[in-house]
DNA sequence: AAGTAATTTGAACGATATTCGAATTCGAGA
DNA sequence: TCTCGAATTCGAATATCGTTCAAATTACTT
């Protein structure tokens, strides 16, 4: 799998490790990318998962957005499989916006129907948010932001959806129960 | 120069471009990447310098942040020499943030001194937001958000450095002198 | 002019993603 | 169980660069 990332890994030795020829791979992916890309919303797919069980029992849609944004950051700066990939932050950017666009899309407009939120156009707030999410997580990966910059980014996406500065930061500093 | 991006052409033919041997540019860049940086960091220490040029008479400080914002995103979506360069995310914010980071701390203590940002971490909130930028950037270029996103963009840079919506948008489309 | 240092050169190297014809496996029918 | 055709898998060969480095050229000094 990915002990290394996919990217610093050539395309023999992940052949290796998957116990295929070299070629092999090439007939399931178009290219090295590809395989990446794949891998990458796999992973996503299951972080999504994981935070819509956790998500389940909120009752305000407000917190699970944060719980969202939280939970890639948390993810991207800890599992070793996504650290490895913070280095291609496009790839990671889009692959979150496809995979849980759709969840945050939800969250996004259910917040704003019930007054939490404000936000015109979901899409474009959660676009804008998955290059900020990936970006900071970077950064609290490099050491270039300290890990309790987790928060002030949740923070922070709540005010670009809408919400004053007092309530964004109580949002985003409730208790986080840890994902599966 | 950089008629079809660094990225994807090649040494010999950048080497040629720029009449020189294919070694001789190593003995000025470690690295292709090093070239690509050196060359973003000009671009950006140009557009840096544009941009103080005309926010030189603006008196809202947190127009000055704006407007630097706008240009930043209208540049990378409109030159050539941006556009080939955006699906390095990274390594354009990167270099943002590094060449445009004292402007933009300076701007957003100032208005934060005025009243009228709210901003704790005057470097976290920027590098966020060179990400965002970028990302938001490379969104409008690849046509995944329409052109008029680059207002709602900045208004979200806004939001988050805690101004409220109202302001954000108010602040966000007022008229923009085109650059030098 | 001669000698020395600095710069430039571009052919050769190494690494590696990708291809493709051969080999293997699979599955249905007899 | 055997046979044949299709589908899958294999991995050595290919092609494409980024990078190196010894030789050639240029620039500078005395």
């Amino acid at each position: 799998m990915g002990d290394k990332g996919i990217d610093s890994a050539t395309m023999n030795e992940i052949a290796e490790a998957a116990d295929v020829g070299a070629g092999t791979i090439y007939s399931y992916f178009q290219s090295k990318d590809d395989l990446a890309i794949a891998v990458l919303e796999s992973l996503m797919r299951d972080l999504a998962r994981a935070i819509e069980a956790v998500t389940d029992t909120f009752d305000d849609p407000a917190q699970v957005y944060a719980y969202g944004c939280w939970a890639c950051i948390r993810t991207a700066t800890t599992d070793a499989r996504w650290r490895h990939l913070l280095d291609r932050t496009e790839v990671v950017a889009d692959a979150m916006f496809v995979q849980m666009g759709p969840y945050a899309k939800r969250d996004l407009e259910r917040a704003t129907a019930v007054g939490r939120f404000r936000v015109h156009d979901a899409e474009a707030t959660f676009r804008i948010a998955t290059h900020a999410i990936v970006g900071g997580a970077r950064a609290i990966a490099r050491g270039e932001l300290s890990e309790d910059a987790e928060v002030e980014i949740v923070a922070m996406m709540l005010q670009m959806a809408g919400v004053d500065i007092a309530s964004a930061r109580e949002i985003a500093s409730r208790p986080k129960p840890s994902l599966s």
